[in-house]
DNA sequence: ATCATATTGTTCCGTTTTTCACAATAACAT
DNA sequence: ATGTTATTGTGAAAAACGGAACAATATGAT
């Protein structure tokens, strides 16, 4: 079974660049297009595919559509995954109004916030109190959820949402969560890849 | 020189937590107590810390003073590093008013939108015309932007940017970004980083 | 002063990941 | 029908990466 983030990260971003190119009309890809388009070689495009048993035709390249069934089939995207998002402070409250998870079949159904003044069970999408989150979880059969808390909170939070059933966490808080058996953690930290970024720029200027 | 860029991620992580060991009053500190504290085997700790010549002492480990000075000095963080933001929308203005940046020497010094109705330039952190970005970042000597305008316009205002004189772009637009010459370019992908969670929690879901 | 011990720094080794290279072959041209 | 060509699929080579192991050595104990 793959382990490698990187290579599934690469299907994604295949995914992405053929929708592009099926929205240009093109029917058919070969591997150097897609590779153009992603910026990976022409050889990795196609060892990805031979890992999950994606075949296209000698001479005739893959064709998009089956090709991104495929694709859309391993990444889950063959059903609506509904998130939360816990804490609805600038990021959190941000993520819960950004569009851009809908056309990717990613719904935002609540958001959970520990500040009564935060609450607002009307909105399209409801903001509820974190206590309710563990019943919440249970009773919608939650599988993954958006960490935005502050970092003194994001630990026991963690625990407590993965305890109700959570599987998949995207944390934003800026430290590293503990292990949790049977729970995926992905970290999102926006000061570390402002670091890194600062530390290649810098690199870069002293090369010249 | 170093390309790798999870070696460098790591030095961001050994550095927070040196800071967290450091306040609970700590002033020295061996390579596998710092492995623990980030995840990873004390051998990679010492490793990271020899590529880039640093040091400590035989049985005594490293004293965390003098190794928080040299990881920020590599990391460029002995000089306060000015941001702006490209694009005022809800990811935008999120980072703009998030106040995790501050604490790491990283200060956002203006937002910048195409919609007039997003200008405000008496707020804290000004939000300008886009028009105005060149003339800024030339006049303030602006080396890194944030770029979270839709995907659609993120191409072209890469590319004016950098032109500007940007040298490090963290982009927030869900699509690659063209290679650009003396502009190092990093990507934050949300609905990837989702899809990728989702991929695996599907996988261990499979498993058992 | 000598010995024992703890910890670094680095070399070596195994694994993972990427790239290269080319045989296989389907499509097309003649 | 035959030959040519373009592109895949994969096996082998190379590179990158991380982990284990251990020699070197500073510190502290006796």
């Amino acid at each position: 079974m793959i382990t490698n983030k990187n290579c599934i990260i690469r299907l994604s971003r295949y995914k992405n660049a053929l929708y592009r190119l099926q929205a240009l009309g093109f029917v058919k890809v070969f591997s150097d297009n897609l590779a153009d388009a992603v910026g990976v070689t022409a050889s990795q495009v196609r060892k990805d595919f031979s890992i999950f048993g994606i075949s296209g035709n000698k001479k005739g390249g893959y064709q998009i559509d089956l090709l991104l069934e495929k694709l859309n089939s391993i990444l889950g995207k063959d059903q609506l995954q509904k998130v939360i998002v816990i804490g609805a402070g600038h990021i959190g409250s941000a993520l819960m109004r950004y569009r851009g998870f809908e056309k990717e079949g990613i719904k935002i159904i609540a958001g959970f916030d520990i500040d009564p003044a935060k609450i607002n069970r009307s909105n399209v999408i409801p903001v509820l109190p974190l206590d309710e989150a563990k019943g919440f979880i249970k009773a919608q059969g939650i599988k993954i959820a958006i960490l935005a808390v502050p970092d003194i909170a994001a630990q026991e939070v963690s625990e407590e949402i993965s305890a109700a059933g959570i599987k998949g966490i995207l944390n934003f808080a800026p430290l590293r969560l503990k292990d949790i058996e049977g729970c995926v953690i992905n970290n999102v930290n926006l000061e570390i890849e402002l670091e890194n970024l600062i530390y290649f720029v810098n690199v870069a200027q002293k090369l010249k």
